[in-house]
RNA sequence: GGCGACAUAGCCAAGUGGUAAGGCAGGGCUCUGCAAAAGCCCGAUCCCCAGUUCGACUCUGGGUGUCGCCUCCA
């Protein structure tokens, strides 16, 4: 049963093998919360969440590392923009982000690293560069030496030669050589600082977590990792930093990188403002759908995000609860049978293979489909079946019924429109009562009338509370009705 | 221009050297006063060309196309 993964590094799959015993040590690059999140930080971070539930599942320990970048440049520009301190734009933004992962069940970190909290890892890092040679201070700040590691670009797979063509120097900055990065930057008047051997200033944007993965997991890890944007510049400084300080190589087993996502077929980035926020998304949404969806797909895969792939990934989840559902109310009058045990192996070789959760789903769905037949048939075990499902869903992250995961109608998308309110009081002979009381009643009456078998005056009160959003399902135990879903 | 990924039914999407999971949409049927919901059934030879092989969608070579990164970015 060997566990394997798509590592950027070699451009193969590759078997994990842990460094220390059972223990896995992986290290994520969290957000910089100097904007809202968006659709994409929870594609990557549910990945990585369900990566860790399959470890463990899988009787592996984890100890999951994940950073904040807390202070940057645009994060100080928003401050000042907004006339606010630059931890309050942190704060907010990073909220936002962990209420929105809690609301998504992304489970927290073992150790969030917060740059800011580690200023002194980071100062002795740059210090130790600086010591080897590998660095160099300047009138405004501390600088790596690109050119004195020799494997620069093995990540990317970039030659430096064809970076320096590309690379251009700030105004202000005074590299020796183009292609180096800053380390620490000297704080200007009216910046926020931290002091240093350098002078008061704050720290470049890789140096924190190089500094911070060292400090949490040690020199080496087994995975590191993010979505793919980051292979370049920020994953290839990282690793020049790390193994510079260290000597050893590799600084991490496996990279593994999350595809991007594109929203109508379009690039999404802060740059384009076209991003998705989180919590706009949660809104229209249910969390477990947004998971399905991206569950559904490769992680690697660039994934185009659409409202219609959403209501479909929708659709679909509610199917596979359907299939759950009936099968429960089949075990209920049944004893159980322990001839049959839920067997999960499939599943989890699925998800060993490389993380496929698209497989791993696609597998269940069938293997339900299959139970449920075989059940209505009293050939089946439908508690087993049930159990499998259960602890599939629950390494996926998802819940085990329908109402947890947020997709029965809410209630309180219920709106009537004054017009509809009216007819309603009307039909009802009730000028009172809540427009929940109100709707139960009018269906009650519709209910009488097609009991009377007067289904002219069934279908018109239908046809009356479809106009008020209002959509009824009969069945033989009475009349429910939904709100109807706009969009 | 450099590096890389991908190319499977209307859409999304797994997968194996021996004739292709699953989901959504669509069609048919059952149930139902009708409708909705639900259940059952139905669909592709896998971008193109050449090669290897008893046999390739799956391997090799070439081509075409899409996308990403190369600048801040999950």
């Amino acid at each position: 049963m060997a566990i394997r993964f798509f590592n950027s590094r070699t451009r193969r799959t590759d078997e994990l093998t842990p460094l220390r015993g059972d223990e896995v040590s992986i290290y994520v690059c969290g957000m910089t919360p100097n904007s809202h999140p968006h659709l994409g930080h929870a594609r990557t971070f549910l990945t990585f969440d369900v990566l860790r539930r399959h470890l463990r599942s899988r009787g592996l320990k984890v100890r999951y590392v994940q950073n904040v970048t807390d202070i940057d440049d645009k994060i100080i520009e928003r401050a000042a923009a907004d006339k606010t301190p630059w931890s309050d734009i942190v704060a907010r933004f990073y909220g936002e982000y962990e209420a929105c992962a809690h609301q998504l069940r992304i489970a927290d970190p073992d150790v969030l690293a917060r740059a800011t909290n580690e200023m002194d890892e980071i100062t002795a890092m740059i210090a130790q560069l600086v010591e080897l040679d590998k660095a160099y201070e300047t009138a405004d700040g501390v600088y790596f030496k690109v050119k004195s590691f020799s494997r620069y670009g093995e990540l990317s797979g970039r030659q430096i030669d064809e970076l320096r063509a590309g690379s251009r120097i700030e105004v202000r900055e005074q590299k020796e050589d183009p292609l180096d990065f800053a380390l620490w930057k000297k704080a200007k008047p009216g910046e926020p600082t931290w002091p240093s051997p350098w002078g008061p200033g704050r720290p470049g944007w890789h140096i924190e977590c190089s500094a911070m993965s060292r400090r949490h997991l040690g020199d080496q890890i087994d995975i590191h990792g993010g979505a793919t944007d980051l292979i370049f510049p920020h994953h290839e400084n990282e690793i020049a930093q790390t193994e510079s300080c260290t000597g050893l190589h590799p600084m991490a087993a496996i990279w593994m990188h999350a595809g991007l996502l594109n929203v109508d077929g379009q690039k999404m980035s802060k740059s384009l403002g076209n991003f998705m926020p989180l919590v706009d998304v949660l809104k229209r949404h249910s969390w477990a759908a947004i998971r399905y969806f991206f569950l559904q797909t490769g992680y690697r895969k660039p994934t185009n995000f659409t409202d219609a792939a959403l209501e479909a990934a929708t659709k679909g989840l509610r199917g596979l609860y359907a299939d759950i559902e009936a099968l429960r109310a089949t075990a209920g009058d049944r004893p159980a049978r322990s001839d049959r045990i839920a067997e999960a192996e499939e599943f989890d070789a699925l998800l060993d293979d490389d993380l496929n959760t698209a497989g791993a789903v696609g597998w269940l769905q069938k293997r339900l489909k299959a139970e449920r037949t075989a059940s209505a048939q009293r050939d089946g075990s439908p508690q087993a079946a049930v159990a499998l499902a259960e602890r599939c869903l629950a390494v996926l992250g998802l819940p085990a019924t329908v109402d947890e995961a947020g997709l029965t109608q809410a209630e309180s998308s219920l709106r009537l429109t004054d017009a509809a309110r009216l007819s309603l009081r009307i039909i009802a002979g009730d000028g009172h009562s809540d427009d929940r009381k109100l709707i139960d009643r009018v269906v009650a009456i519709r209910w009488a009338a097609r009991e009377a078998k007067d289904f002219a005056a069934s279908d018109r009160l239908r046809d009356v509370l479809l106009k008020s959003g209002i959509a009824v399902k009969d069945s033989k135990a009475g009349s429910e009705w939904t709100v109807i879903e706009n969009e």
